[in-house]
DNA sequence: GTGCGACGTCGTAGATGGTCGCCATCGCTC
DNA sequence: GAGCGATGGCGACCATCTACGACGTCGCAC
């Protein structure tokens, strides 16, 4: 591999002024730049970034953590994270935590050593001791999706209370008498925040919430077809269901559709987060539709600021959801079967 | 940031004994090592990693270059990639191309002057020019999923000719007498083969090839419809479709669903490639499984071997698919309406 | 016309943090 | 006392960037 010393001999230059023509600087004649181009082009030299990177002791790379490749709400953010570093100059590494928060933070010791400029994580536990440590090193972090208890750090959330209001009085117009709410676990701030917005909901419409029909699980698709189960043993039923959680809102479909409890017929059911095939599910899932690549979007956004002014004080960007009405939540009593 | 400089100071010993203690060497004295772990510990030092790949002139990281992380095929891969990586001691870098050669180049380029240990790319175009490029840097490849064109190249594939001629064999022997193949472009070597596959099985039961049956699309889901659309404005309707994607088989059934085809009624339908929501989309979809994750796995698997000893000869690894049979193929006849 | 200062241009050299080959030293054994 | 192995330090090196200084030129003022 060509160095900045080949071109420079080459051309005749200072390894200098070879690094000045590559890094754009004023004040090169334009005689040696030409000379330099077609050394570089010549020896098909390509910068070291590592040495760089040394050098300059940052880099152009951003972390990106998520809990899940799989799910297509993180892959969809990281799309709109994507978009957005690159035309700040940023190159993505995407990291996948597996929902493990010692995963995790063996990418947050990665992204430490390697000096990345920057780190959006999705935390995958409630403490985000791994956020705090890339903070005493003074990494900037954007946190997104969960909140991370008790540290002033950018975040970038969407409205998890109002949606699941929306999703739970959505259900209670259509005629359901006996909502269940199957939701994360209750260290994750969207699990909570989510069954705190079916409570209101609720209660603004005078309904009593029953903490039997409240269920904290996991956040995986088999979570949810446990929680159903139980929610189909209770002495009374429930005649409809909110699922804070897309695969959540699956696994609770796939015990319906196992137990034949029809869709909406017998059971209503609204999920959280948007999927891309939702449209073909039968019965077609309601669901309260996020901003996927907006969120990214503002998380990377937010990152350039802070890396560009490490000392403002830290914001937080709250989005707004919107409730899809499909199949899955039809008026009740007027479908019958599914 | 502490350098090994200060941990040498606080320990009192040379940086270089700091490094050794740092990498495990041997013969160390332990007290010496117990001295310089708590000066580590005290000041919270972390190796400088890119200090240490330009010092070493190699990195333990790996690219990792797909057409779409929203495609499940693909992170279901990466997933593979992962657990083999990690365990020879490799992170991953996780590149979206968004099938886009331009963007796949830029990631190849970012590879190189990062110095990646490896690179592990599907490549979205057929000529490979990038792939060729890693080559000629003496950087370790291998490609997955599509075939790079006259490159000698360690690669990974599925048998997809062997996976589409069970698929039209299965919808010729549940009585279907006039099937389409919707795949994806000429271009890509996996459209072509699982068009070849198809072209088989029919020549092997002795039925007619009729090229207006077989189209040559795009790979996403619009593709698909569309296709499917052109097949039903033909005077003679096919009554299966054999669609060689995941994404376009989506096309295909939202196109039959909006034309209240029933399906398997009137139009029997395979996919290629597992979808994780298969069983809930109804009718639920018959497709070729790829074993995804073992790709993956065997991908990283000949990185590892690549890296440890680059003369070897490139060899390309072929896995098998299997069908899963599921309604969307039902025999023809049986059922009517969906 | 000469002198001086400013400015444009380029090269030298040191710095970045860590690694590793080589060599010196020390202690032990025979 | 010689030889050997264990141990640890010195200093070169990786590729690049950049502060500083040197040099030359030009313009302006006297």
């Amino acid at each position: 591999m060509a160095t900045i010393y080949d071109v420079a001999r080459r051309a005749e230059v200072s390894p200098a002024t070879v690094s000045r023509v590559v890094n754009g600087h004023a004040n090169v004649d334009p005689a040696l730049v030409e000379r330099v181009r077609r050394a570089m082009q010549e020896l098909g030299y390509r910068p070291n970034a590592v040495a760089r990177n040394l050098r300059r002791s940052r880099t152009t790379l951003w972390a990106v953590i998520i809990p899940d490749v799989g799910d297509p709400f993180y892959t969809s953010m990281v799309r709109g994270v994507e978009d957005a570093a690159r035309l700040a100059g940023f190159s993505l590494v995407l990291c996948n935590a597996d929902d493990d928060e010692d995963k995790e933070g063996g990418y947050v010791d990665a992204a430490l050593a390697e000096q990345m400029a920057g780190v959006i994580v999705a935390p995958a536990g409630p403490g985000a001791p791994h956020v705090r440590r890339l903070m005493d090193a003074r990494v900037p972090v954007v946190v997104v999706d969960r909140q991370a208890a008790d540290l002033r750090v950018d975040t970038v959330l969407v409205d998890n209370e109002l949606g699941a209001q929306a999703a739970t009085a959505h259900l209670i117009e259509a005629g359901y008498r006996r909502i269940a709410c199957v939701t994360g676990p209750r260290t994750a701030s969207t699990a909570t925040q989510r069954a705190d917005g079916y409570r209101q909901a609720l209660q603004e419409h005078g309904r009593p919430v029953d903490d039997a029909l409240i269920r904290y699980t996991g956040i995986q698709e088999q979570a949810g077809y446990d929680a159903m189960r139980e929610l189909l043993a209770l002495g009374e039923r429930p005649d409809a269901v909110f699922a804070a959680g897309n695969r959540l809102a699956l696994g609770v479909l796939r015990c319906l559709q196992d137990r034949a409890v029809s869709v909406p017929g017998e059971v209503g059911l609204v999920g959280f987060d948007e999927l891309p095939w939702a449209p073909l599910i039968r019965p077609a899932l309601t669901t309260v539709a996020q901003p996927t690549y907006e969120l990214g979007r503002s998380a990377a956004r937010l990152l350039s600021e802070r890396i560009a002014e490490p000392g403002r004080p830290p914001s937080t960007i709250t989005l707004a959801t919107h409730l899809e009405v499909r199949a899955s939540s039809a008026r009740f009593g007027r479908v019958n079967g599914g």
